[in-house]
DNA sequence: ACAAAAGTTATCAAATATGATAATCTATCA
DNA sequence: TGATAGATTATCATATTTGATAACTTTTGT
């Protein structure tokens, strides 16, 4: 049999996202969470440096960092993500999926 | 042997995007009007109404006619389509293809 | 340890999307 | 043909993102 454990954090995250407002919160935020970290997986693959990126669509690399980080939760527009993937010379996908 | 034909609109839009501009311009767009496109047929599959799903998503069914226009080209904020798809009872799925 | 490159953070003005509202159009159907 | 539901268009104030810039921190390489 399996011994008693203490709470995890998944536990915990589990409890917390039965929240109705948390769960909200999180339904928006987590696709964010998700695109921005793959457009970081991306571009380091790819050696490309912010700064790279940046002059290819015209704007600072200091804009790419906040596009990029994890630390604030704006929500980009549909232009900047389909720019950010162009200089990456891929493509953008968005669709509807079921849950 | 192949009859000679006429310009068809395939060709003229091959032409024209072999303009750089117009091919930046169009490769902004597009992705644009794939999901507004994919966001309408799937609100009619589910028979819904434009303001049913203004309601799920606390605004009028005037936004949400134009966010589903094709007569306009203004860039939906991320999070208002991903609210669309929730209230769709779908989610939104953004990523990175190779082209 | 130093220098250079890469990335971060904060701020502010400008640009753009959003919400709200009202007027209009367009089916559909009794 | 009149009524009603559904969709569209226009406008304006508000909210939010974006670009630009500068100062700062972190990482990398020698």
């Amino acid at each position: 049999m399996q011994a008693t454990k203490r709470p995890t954090f998944n536990n915990f995250k589990k409890k917390v996202l039965q929240n109705e407002e948390v769960r909200k919160e999180y339904d928006l935020l987590k696709p964010l969470f998700e695109i921005k970290k793959e457009l970081i997986a991306a571009r380091l693959s790819k050696g490309l440096t912010q700064d790279e990126i940046a002059k290819k669509i015209g704007t600072s690399k200091s804009n790419i960092s906040r596009l990029e980080s994890l630390n604030n939760s704006y929500m980009p527009n549909l232009v900047t993500l389909i720019k950010y993937a162009q200089a990456l010379e891929m493509k953008l996908d968005v669709g509807l999926k079921t849950i």
